[in-house]
DNA sequence: AACAGTGTTCGACATATTCGAACAAGGATC
DNA sequence: GATCCTTGTTCGAATATGTCGAACACTGTT
């Protein structure tokens, strides 16, 4: 649906986003990028620049993203609500397992990484925060589509704007939809270098009030570290008591006629997430 | 000097800071606080969705900054050069002091965290990665504000951006200015509950290539646990280690500090604190 | 059921943005 | 050090584009 909208307005996003794609560029470089006249990109720097958005570096004449940018982001993270609060069991859980413990949203088609407790190995999974992973590739992704309608989930595959080489294959697509069913049932996903070479991790979500996903929490490493049965046993107690600081309440028992089952699994301290919707017919939408 | 500016993407960034003081906004009190018509608000509402730098929630009807906002201000710290390559011994110093350590970088006339390991702690000092400290009365602040000519300091004083309960008194300013030569001389500023009551600081800049400061790193704590010699003694090295690896050479006694052309030696006051020559060999301790 | 407030659509006006060309500045080359 | 080339900046004009107000649709309140 192509709806009206500000083209200027655009043109200074498609700026920042070239900006923080290509690195540091120069006006040329950048008007040449965008395919609009110098002049104008001149004027739309100075613009940007005078707010901060873009940093101009007089040495080698660049501009690039400006930590202004940042500064905003983490007022999003701060005010989303995976912010400061959600910190303190991160770390705990991180010193308990000794390995990187991250926690990714879902925006966009994608898990972005919004919090980031690394783990004190030398060797250990390098991902920062502000980093995208692919839905059906990463421990986190799958643990948030478990938490959907299947419905939704369809939606959210089709839409992946991730670049084409993580695309999803037809057979990865059937085997992705049998995973999600065995992450409901035991409550975390498991991704063994599927995203990354060497890399390894479980996840599992961090419900919120209304028992939607806010965040999934998880744990990765080096392949040759990794221990499912230890870390899925720290993982979900955490994300248990993340949650319940996130609003959510672990279940009333007047709920739901409907069949769902916002059942309990193992340690009554687990949440499987599982959705209303999620319950009919599972043969049911698997097209679009 | 009143230069010639995109209106529109001034609305959009205006927009944008709003948003991020007050948290999440409806249409009519964002256009409200704005001063812009509803309908424009509107459109340039659905210009922000459509990039992801604003997120709307059906629930409330509010709009809120983009996760996509952080997702390019991240970038910004990668490609600032304050990224991945120095949250190492960032972590190490943490470690060996036990304290919230934290980088700060000089932006718009404040000092901007952009990196922060916290302590293990539970009571620590609560400064979040995005947060802003003034430049005279924070450890980072005045360690930054030390390492450039008098005049420098003063320019960057007079546009302080900050709150007016965060302004400076002539009385603070001369005092400011003894501390800065104290600074000068002993390689580190300290701050005792200059910024926020019952915490403490000490900081040291972090230099690249061409001897200017890239970043000031410091250690924070309850005023309780201050410990000045022990923390200015594991805090020197580890700076004198990140701005090796951001591509500072240790110098040799030259650089004809007053007279020729840099355009910063122009005051004839120095612009580099020696540090290495404080605290001879004893750095490459850091690991990793 | 009626109301009030909010959000959305539409058309017209006028402003603000885009562009090209001409000017200035900085670096490179010889 | 002088010339050339590339890059950045300024300027004016034409048109495209954003702004606004009013009217419409919607939600959820009383």
């Amino acid at each position: 649906m192509p709806e009206r909208t500000l083209s200027t307005v655009g043109n200074a996003i498609r700026a920042l986003t070239v900006l923080a794609d290509l690195g540091p560029l120069r006006l040329t470089a950048l008007a040449d990028e965008l395919k609009l006249g110098k002049s104008t990109v001149h004027l739309l720097l100075q613009t940007l620049r005078e707010h901060g958005m873009v940093d101009y570096d007089p040495a080698t004449r660049t501009y690039g993203v400006g930590l202004r940018v940042f500064e905003l982001g983490a007022t999003a993270v701060e005010r989303g609500g995976f912010g400061a609060r959600l910190v303190g069991p991160m770390e705990e859980l991180a010193r308990r397992c000794n390995e990187s413990v991250s926690l990714g949203v879902l925006n966009a088609g994608s898990v972005l990484i919004v919090q980031r407790i690394e783990s004190p190995e030398i060797l250990r999974a390098d991902i920062r925060p502000g980093t995208r992973m692919p839905l059906h590739a990463s421990a986190s992704g799958k643990a948030l589509l478990a938490t959907m309608a299947d419905l939704e989930i369809d939606r959210l595959l089709s839409e992946s704007p991730l670049p084409d080489s993580a695309r999803m294959t037809h057979r990865q697509r059937n085997g992705l939809l049998a995973d999600i069913r065995l992450i409901r049932k035991r409550g975390y996903a498991k991704q063994k270098e599927e995203f990354v070479d060497g890399i390894s991790a479980v996840a599992t979500p961090v419900l919120t009030a209304g028992g939607r996903a806010l965040a999934a929490l998880s744990i990765a490493s080096p392949s040759s570290r990794f221990d499912e049965v230890r870390w899925s046993a720290l993982l979900l107690p955490a994300a248990s008591y993340m949650s319940e600081l996130c609003g959510y309440r672990a279940q009333r028992e007047e709920q739901a006629p409907n069949g769902a089952g916002h059942m309990f699994a193992g340690t009554g301290a687990n949440a499987v997430p599982r959705r209303k919707e999620d319950r009919p017919s599972r043969e049911q939408a698997m097209s679009s």
